[in-house]
RNA sequence: GGAGGGAUGGCAGAGCGGUUGAAUGCACCGGUCUUGAAAACCGGCGGGGCGCAAGUCCUCAGGGGUUCGAAUCCCCUUCCCUCCGCCA
């Protein structure tokens, strides 16, 4: 959601900003009905203004007894409450209008957000390290998981589905191993605090961080009211909805491991083979709470923190800026870190970093006060992974593997394993 | 799953049909006093919408109802607590 004020304000604006990601927002319809709304809505409050003073002044005349006076003005209330009844509803169905238009009205593009019509206007900001130079036909990550036996597709889908993974044995070990070394690393090195959320959660959250009402169909329903989460960006950012945050408290920086449940309904078909897109993955999501002003800085820092995993890691990475249409609905500004497949020969995106300012915010209700007695403000939420192990684990298999030897362990990652190196 | 009890401002805690958006205490902010601090005293102090403003509307877990009028009465939902059962 955008502030109405800013809508009202600078239409213009608005318009330019939502163009920027080709989306045509409906701005002359909102500020229409929103000129409607707010008249309606000044004479229902007007109207129940007279009904309260009427109501108060029953009360006054009773307590003085003057019983016949109070009857007369108990029954000259009776055509304005019926005004007020008529009013009330249309003065919500333009609300809910408004509500309805503003769905399809994004969030605005940084004024850095290069302009751009699709992937190819992304802007590379900078690599790290250089694609493994293998002296032997890289191998597909689940040719070595075939090999070594580090996954069990068949029976994954046997007893789940398509589109679910069993790791077995090293591949089980090297799977949990990651998404530990991940959390201990954005802790220990980069000073997050650590969250363990719950994996369901209820509508109310979905909505503060915008899956509902636009994405339910590519979330797990469990029962009425409850839902898998996609992402611990759900549970970890409305730990905060409906509250107000002391200044001091911020930034709040939190990073939460969590299997995530997606239906991916829009995507059969894409990247099927293998663990690239699958239904249920892990991921270590890092989530800041902070002022507006810091939210840039914290964005940047938010984006090296999910690269020095695969610093450490010893894997080459770039880090794209993405173009106008290329953010989400919801982004001001969005980094990728796409990182590099040996096999496939191309770079996969394993984190995307976004700033949503105070878009998310305003969803989820998450406020701060500068001090005593200020006004609360919108806090700025940002969130990136920091990472998803799915991908990290098959470009793992491509990177490290050696034919005949096996599977060698990124000193950083070795006591997690609890091996140097992984063989059949 | 069964039986009770509860949900009020940052916290504690009154209020149980009328002028109460809410007593009181604590916390917090400003001031007086003080060399400084504490204490004491004075003043302020929930959130949201519309409005240039005056102001006005909404908000006492959420939703519905009764009433001229609801924090107060009725119904539903959610959450919390205690006890019983079941179970990791």
């Amino acid at each position: 959601m955008l502030d109405r004020q800013l809508i009202r304000e600078n239409p213009e604006f608005v318009r330019q900003g939502a163009l920027k990601k080709r989306i045509t927002a409906p701005i002359d319809e909102w500020i229409a009905t929103d000129q409607e709304w707010r008249t309606l809505n000044a004479e229902l409050e007007n109207k129940k203004a007279e009904s309260n003073r009427i109501s108060k002044s029953v009360g006054e005349l009773m307590a003085q007894g003057k019983r016949e006076e109070a009857e007369v003005a108990k029954s000259s209330t009776k055509a304005l409450k019926e005004e007020i009844s008529g009013l009330e509803p249309k003065v919500r169905e333009l609300d809910a209008t408004l509500e309805q238009m503003e769905l399809s009205i994004p969030n605005l593009p940084h004024e850095t957000v290069p302009e751009g019509k699709d992937e190819h206007d992304n802007v590379v900001v900078r690599s790290w390290g250089s694609p493994a130079t293998l002296p032997f036909e890289p191998r597909p990550h689940w040719d070595v998981a075939d090999e070594i036996g580090l996954l069990d597709l068949s029976r994954a889908s046997k007893i789940s589905g398509s589109g679910f993974v069993v790791y077995t044995g090293w591949g089980a070990k090297l799977q949990r191993a990651l998404f530990n070394f991940m959390v201990d690393h954005q802790v220990a090195k980069n000073g997050y605090h650590e969250i363990f959320p719950p994996y369901i959660v209820n509508s109310a959250s979905l909505r503060g961080t915008g899956q509902l009402p636009k994405f339910e169909e590519d979330l797990y329903k469990v029962e009425e009211d409850l839902y898998l989460i996609p992402t611990a960006e759900v549970p970890v950012t409305n730990l905060y909805r409906d509250e107000i945050l002391d200044v001091a408290d911020l930034p709040i920086r939190m990073a939460a491991y969590s299997a995530c449940f997606r239906k991916e309904a829009g995507a059969a078909g894409k990247d099927t083979r293998g663990i690239q897109r699958v239904h249920q993955f892990d991921k270590v999501e890092l989530v800041k709470l902070c002022t507006p002003e810091s939210s840039y800085d914290e964005l940047e820092t938010l984006v090296t923190d999910a690269e020095s995993v695969l610093q450490t890691l010893g894997l080459h990475y770039r880090v794209v800026l993405l173009c106008g249409p290329e953010m989400s609905f919801s982004n001001a500004k969005c980094y990728d870190i796409e990182i590099w497949s040996p096999a496939m020969q191309k770079y996969l995106e394993i984190s995307s970093c976004s700033n949503f300012e105070a878009f998310q915010a305003r969803r989820a209700n998450i406020r701060f006060r500068r001090e005593q007695g200020a006004k609360p403000e919108f806090a700025h939420v940002l969130n990136g992974s920091g990472l998803a192990t799915p991908r990290l684990f098959a470009v793992l298999l491509e990177t490290f593997y050696e034919p005949g030897i096996g599977i060698r362990i990124p000193e950083p990652l070795q006591s997690y394993v609890g091996t140097d190196l992984i063989t059949k």
